[in-house]
DNA sequence: CATGAATGAGCTTTCATTCAT
DNA sequence: CATGAATGAAAGCTCATTCAT
């Protein structure tokens, strides 16, 4: 029927996309074969690599697209005018907010079992992030509400507490959320 | 194997072990092929199957062979006598020596690559060693001098906080060491 | 397969399959490396595992086909009219036939050097066959025409002696195949 | 203790080949390792090699040797004085007796899952008993007992068909085992 | 003589990638 | 653009054979 045009399917690189991030996280990158994630993408082998030359590419890139997406959502909304503590918890609050929501793509951004397939770029691509929370971190130091040393340093053991209480699969609760905030925020504030 | 002394000269089946976890660690499982680890262990290939029914099996026989010596090693000398905060900034100190002293090992134990082949042996093999660390803490909060909270979420906070400023490879100073045993007990003392 | 017609011209499938049938009859299953299988039907090794999961499935899977088909090759224009000497005559010769025109498929079908490899579908694969020939012998019994006993006992013993002749290798004559129909009828024939 | 010879356990080629016939009928000659053939015979897996230079060699040597065995045995008492039909449903009652008192080794000697392994030698093994055979049809012939035609053809024909009962695993009955050899007798007797 | 740890060639199988349609 | 059948390099693993003890 060639005067009606086939509607394309909502994107095929969404599609892909979207599988290949929910299989790298489930399965592992290694044990999720390309067929496999074309099938369940509903999109045929050869299709993945029109927008990917390759499987270590595609990972990269979703690395990437989706680091970018996360960090943007967690300095969304980041009200500068509130205090030190209340943006710190703020921070939090959003990057446990992903776990929740999203936990696969949490756990494929975090835990990274295809940690040695990274490339240069992906092991770049938080830096942009880094400098607003660095900057963060100099500011409430300054201001005399958190702690003296180097923020890479302090910011990392934040992130890295968070990670591991997601890891161990602990469900995440109200009052477990408030406890881990609550702890990162002793760690890191003044007195 | 720097800090662990009482492993004898090299057998066969050593030999495999130490290079296996290196590899692993290294390159990633998937990525270590069976050939490429016997060369470099300077045995057959056929030689690991003599120890080793499978590759997955040689993982998680290394996995917890190492979890298990290295948590020996965080708990040797173990002095009750001392206060709360000595003992807790002891087994951190000991928990940040191995990852000084043998990096590739702390990576394997910590980073986890292959977390998708872990069985479930692996799995349960912190549980004894948990239970010292529970007990610990529970004594702590007793005595009021460790914050209140599930104990495995305030333990996992601590690994998580030390294992994440590892993986980012600052490289560990006696200034940074101090910052960051520092920090984890600001977040676990009461006051 | 020169005796059976219906298969048309040779895909990939095809190929593998005659090819192998080929290969295990001459030098065994096990002395058949899947590569060298491949090669001489023309197709990639993966090829192979596209159209059976394994090595045994493929065995198998052949053995079935062919079983089937000579089955029906034997039967096929049974004359029911005929007497139960030209009847069984018949069948003998059909069987015969076979031998002589594919005798790598013969050899395949009967020698089975690759017996401990049959899964319980391929060994009950003649159960049909066997109930028409059965019927057969039972109602050349009832005629009094052919000897009281286990029909299956009976027709083993005409299929084993044929078999054995063909494995000794001694060409088919005109001569030879009416003497070995002749005793195989004298057999089994009453008076 | 240098005074006390030690006692050779009862012969470990022996052991050996038993256990190699055994386990090649058993489970097929591919699918039995070296090694674990010489742990159930109970030697070391190099002795195997100081008797036999390789499994190929091993497999016909005992092929030779047990197809020998069962030709004495076979012919042992032979009385000649008796009838053609005596002499004849002697041997295939001898014939069949192996069956009963040994299926392993029955069906090692004839259904030959091995059969591409076996050498020349093995293959005219059976030539000097088949002198014997022929010139006891022959004379059967001769006296106008026996049918004519090729006498190999005959003898073929009526190991084939108490082979294929063996292999069928109708269990062997007093009734089942008269019926087979009077069919035999049936077939190559001239009435 | 006997051993069995060690070997590595060679097996079955998988899967990233290509390309004719 | 999209496909998926086809590929073959390379993986995990086995086992006939050797040789130091």
């Amino acid at each position: 029927m060639k005067f009606l045009k086939e509607i394309p399917s909502p994107s095929k690189k969404e599609q892909i996309i979207l599988t290949a991030m929910n299989l790298f996280s489930e399965q592992g990158f290694d044990a999720t074969p390309m067929p496999k994630l074309a099938e369940i993408a509903g999109v045929g082998t050869g299709t993945i690599y029109r927008y990917f030359p390759s499987k270590e590419i595609l990972l990269n890139e979703i690395y990437r697209l989706y680091k970018l997406k996360v960090e943007e959502y967690v300095l969304a909304d980041f009200d500068k005018n509130k205090s030190v503590e209340k943006k710190f918890k703020y921070l939090c609050n959003r990057w446990i907010d992903i776990s929740i929501q999203d936990p696969k793509l949490f756990s494929f951004l975090e835990l990274q079992n295809y940690f040695p397939y990274l490339d240069e770029d992906s092991l770049r691509i938080e830096e942009n992030f880094m400098k607003v929370i660095v900057k963060f971190i100099k500011d409430g130091q300054k201001e005399n509400k958190l702690v003296n040393g180097d923020p890479i340093l302090i910011f990392g053991m934040v992130t890295g507490a968070i990670t591991k209480v997601f890891k161990t699969k602990l469900i995440w609760t109200e009052i477990s959320i408030k406890s881990c905030v609550d702890l990162c925020w002793k760690m890191v504030s003044k007195n």
